[in-house]
RNA sequence: GCCGAAGUGGCGGAAUGGUAUACGCGGCGGUCUCAAAAACCGCUGGGGGUCAACCCUGUGUGGGUUCGAAUCCCACCUUCGGCACCA
């Protein structure tokens, strides 16, 4: 507070004015709309009356609603509702439009910032998450959102991890979870392997840290993701927007191609190599290995060795570090040896480049220069000969000055000559499985999920190393490996379970002798592949979930979430449904049947929120100020919910007028004198809400809360001019108070609990159904026509809806304005679209 | 480079073949006030006009289809997002 004394004179004076305002307001017995008020006060009491929990003995028809889970990072940010605020919204509203919805919320819990936390502050992991989970916790209920806190899962928790530990027993046992040694993804400052989908951009870095990665050789976990790339292609049983569809079949990357065997000019092995132009084999100039091939070694001639072991080590050293350059050269190394074309014979040099990947395909390729860029380039380098076999369609017989990679006729192609590419791709491939060299292959782009994390604060992989039995799984009995809560954190960043003596050092449950145990933990989208599931029973005890409140719920009907996780989340949680089904452990194939992608809020200036820009929004302080309401409706007003937008402080203002506008219509209205307002009054008012039901309705289906807010205030705004009228005293007047409350409820929860209580509606305003609309009442009866004389708008009419053709010509040809540019024309003809417009095209 | 989305007043946006700019912000003018703020009421794309009627023009740029195009087609430009030698 502010000593009285410190007050300057006008400050004084106009403290004086606000308490005589203040003074006034209540003797007038006009109440001002108070969010900080009315918000703690309906929030406690949906609470305490279980308003939203969901039941399974409910009549009504099932609806699982489901936002992505947040992470416990520590503050709840605008971002956060962004995301959940408006999917409330619809929950509430699929509520009212009479389904059962399951609402639930929970943390994902695991994950690095924790464990940085701990060495940083010192602070213990568990004690960091949870203590941010309670501040969340709060944030999140100032929301006022009808989440389900009775279902609430936290990923950390040993009751949570032990399934997820079940579940990578579950796909072990399966042979879904396999160990390997591989060139991984490695972030030198989280210290820890990534999954390719963590690795992003141009400089190939962490999406956590920003750091670029290195490339590192490790034994590690990995997922058979790719055993479900074709079915993962498959989008047919859900509704998902195109944009996350298309990003996931680019990430599966299907190709169609043929595998078949080159030669070995003096040796009986042969190389496989893959190829999705099968029609180029005869342009085959020179044959590439990638410099990690198994076969290099054996194949370089003793006079490359040198040459070829200096390249090997060069291409090493560039994946490790060299990660920057876009332009990369595509050199490379003869190593002494000839490979044999099996479609003619002929020899061609055989080179190791480091363009070739060892990790797609077979490692090895043909090299076609004319019809293959990466390839001309090669050949240029090297002065190899670039034989065109496709002839592009006017292609004078002049050599190629860039790889030509259309379609075209086939040349130079022994038998095969003059057959369309097209036609000859099929023959080649015919011609190579006939004779056993070759075969039809489909290749993917996917690679297995990589599911070791070097870190501490993740679900322990439940696995035992014994010196005589190997690799063993912990029994499920002894389920959860717990993680030991006396870990010490080295600023070094390795993994304290490493230097845990009684976390490593354990019995094989094999044998009984001693065994270490894996030191690893799983990647935290292990965790959030199968929290949905956790949510239809989260107490269970006997499994992962209970199977029959499963059925119940399952699949998730409206899923909501950032488009980031496009290629990660969204597409492990749908492998891990289908390995779940797989196994037997459920029954569908699909985890969540539709997919909505808000999109980002950014910062007053347009530009990304981030604490370094100083644009970020603290949503604590507008639900402070203006409420939870406001910020809520604001959010889904600023524009079309997949497009995201600019904050901007003077909008939300605007929505806060409205509310208070919406507060004063249905609080304190006028008292105009008693009488009855005309039948056309009445009408034009029934219209307005039936209309307006209407349009929201549609609006609300479509997740176009901006629209269906725009239609509420141009409603209001009639309500407000016509509450000095006579209108207020009929039931029509009711009606659009009561539809306004209705259709503000999953917008702004609070207000029209609120109002709902003071309009005498029965509690609660969130169990009412949603209003319908009355096709009659909210028909126009006149309409404007637009008179065009060549699409140029020259006059309007006011006319009675359902005009016919020819009274609507008359009108029009009736018109002065519209005379003035026909009267000396030829009337070629006129278009009349009803209700609407009337075109009349002259000469 | 390839793939995808999008370009509309001063700003966020609305309109997906038929009145361009709904709704909100901002701005201008007014009411209330000693004054200001708040609130409320008007006006508000640009240019012209005897500032009235009215006219011209206008949805990234240039073409096209159509009686009529922000909307459909072609080419280009810009911005954002995804992919990164995937044979």
């Amino acid at each position: 507070m502010v000593p009285r004394r410190a007050l300057r004179p006008c400050a004084k004076r106009s403290f004086l004015v606000a308490c005589i305002a203040a003074v006034v307001e209540v003797v007038m017995k006009k109440e001002k709309y108070n969010p900080t008020v009315i918000e703690p006060k309906w929030q406690k009491k949906w609470e305490v009356d279980h308003l939203y929990h969901a039941r399974e003995d409910d009549p009504r028809p099932k609806f699982y609603f489901l936002t992505m889970l947040p992470y416990t990072s520590g503050d709840l940010h605008i971002g956060h509702w962004y995301a959940m605020a408006p999917s409330d919204a619809k929950a509430r509203y699929t509520r009212m439009k009479g389904y059962n919805v399951m609402f639930p919320i929970g943390f994902d819990a695991f994950g690095l910032p924790a464990e940085e936390a701990a060495i940083k502050h010192g602070i213990h992991p568990y004690k960091w998450t949870m203590a941010n989970i309670e501040r969340m916790r709060g944030q999140l209920k100032s929301m006022g959102a009808m989440w389900d806190w009775e279902r609430e899962a936290i990923t950390c928790d040993p009751s949570y991890y032990k399934w997820t530990q079940w579940f990578f027993l579950k796909f072990y046992e399966h042979g879904l979870a396999y160990r390997a040694m591989a060139p991984v993804d490695w972030c030198p400052h989280c210290n820890t392997s990534l999954a390719r989908e963590q690795v992003w951009g141009e400089d190939r870095h962490c999406e956590r840290c920003g750091t670029p990665v290195i490339k590192k050789d490790l034994e590690q976990w990995f997922f058979r993701i790719t055993k479900y790339a074709e079915e993962l292609l498959d989008f047919s049983k859900i509704d998902w927007p195109e944009r996350v569809v298309t990003m996931q079949k680019n990430w599966i990357g299907r190709s169609e191609g043929v595998r078949f065997d080159l030669g070995i000019k003096g040796s009986p092995k042969k190389i496989p190599v893959f190829t999705t132009r099968p029609d180029t084999v005869f342009g085959m100039t020179f044959a590439v290995l990638s410099p990690e091939h198994p076969l290099v070694d054996e194949l370089t001639t003793p006079e490359h060795r040198a040459e070829v072991e200096a390249y090997q080590f060069k291409a090493r050293r560039m994946a490790e570090i060299d990660r920057l350059s876009t332009e990369r050269e595509r050199d490379g190394v003869f190593i002494g040896t000839y490979a044999i074309n099996p479609m003619n014979g002929e020899e061609v040099p055989l080179y190791i480049a480091d363009y070739v990947l060892m990790t797609y395909g077979t490692g090895a390729i043909m090299g076609v220069p004319a019809h293959d860029e990466r390839d001309f380039d090669f050949a240029r380098r090297y002065g190899l000969p670039i034989p065109v076999v496709i002839a592009p369609p006017d292609w004078d017989g002049q050599p190629l000055k860039a790889a030509y990679v259309g379609e075209g006729t086939m040349v130079n192609s022994g038998r095969f000559s003059g057959l369309s590419s097209r036609e000859g791709w099929e023959a080649i491939a015919d011609e190579m499985e006939q004779r056993g060299i070759g075969k039809r292959e489909v290749q993917y782009r996917l690679h297995d999920w990589l599911i070791s994390r070097q870190r501490y604060w993740g679900a322990p992989i439940p696995i035992v190393y014994c010196a005589d039995c190997g690799i063993v799984p912990v029994p499920e009995d002894q389920l959860p490996v717990l993680l030991p809560q006396d870990a010490e954190f080295l600023p070094t960043g390795e993994s304290p379970l490493k230097y845990h003596k009684e976390f490593l050092h354990t019995t094989c449950p094999c044998c009984g002798r001693p065994a270490e145990r894996e030191t690893d933990t799983m990647d935290t989208f292990m965790c959030s592949s199968w929290y949905h599931m956790r949510y239809t029973s989260p107490g269970y005890d006997k499994g992962p979930f209970d199977p029959v409140r499963y059925k119940y719920w399952m699949p998730v009907d409206q899923y909501t979430g950032g488009i980031e996780h496009a290629t990660m989340h969204l597409l492990y949680t749908r492998f891990f449904t289908k390995a779940c089904r797989d196994i037997g452990i459920v029954d569908h194939d699909e985890p969540m049947l539709r997919l909505f992608n808000q999109g980002i809020i950014l910062g007053e200036d347009n530009e990304k929120m981030s604490k370094s820009r100083g644009n970020v929004v603290n949503p604590d302080e507008y639900v402070r100020t203006m409420g939870a309401d406001t910020t809520r409706a604001y959010l889904m007003f600023i524009g079309p919910w997949d497009a995201g937008g600019p904050w901007s402080s003077r909008g939300i203002e605007g929505v806060h007028r409205f509310l208070h506008r919406v507060w004063d219509v249905v609080v304190n209205p006028a008292k105009p004198p008693e009488g009855q307002a005309s039948p056309e009054e009445i009408a034009a008012l029934r219209r307005m809400t039936h209309k307006t039901i209407r349009k929201v309705t549609d609006d609300m289906e479509a997740f176009r809360f901006n629209t269906a807010i725009a239609a509420l205030m141009e409603m209001n705004n009639y309500l407000l001019k016509a509450k000095n009228t006579l209108v207020v005293h009929s039931e029509a007047w009711s009606e659009a108070v009561r539809s306004l409350i209705l259709m503000l409820a999953p917008i702004t929860p609070h207000l029209a609990e609120e109002l709902w209580e003071r309009i005498g509606g029965p509690y609660s305003v969130h169990t009412q159904p949603w209003p319908q609309w009355d096709e009659a009442a909210a028909a126009e009866e006149m309409v404007t026509l637009v008179v065009q004389v060549n699409g140029k708008v020259r006059d309007r009419l006011s006319v009675p809806a359902g005009l016919s053709e020819e009274k609507a010509r008359e009108l029009a040809f009736g018109s002065a304005k519209v005379q003035r540019y026909i009267s000396d024309r030829d009337i070629v003809k006129t278009i009349y679209v009803p209700d609407a417009l009337i075109n009349i095209v002259v000469k």
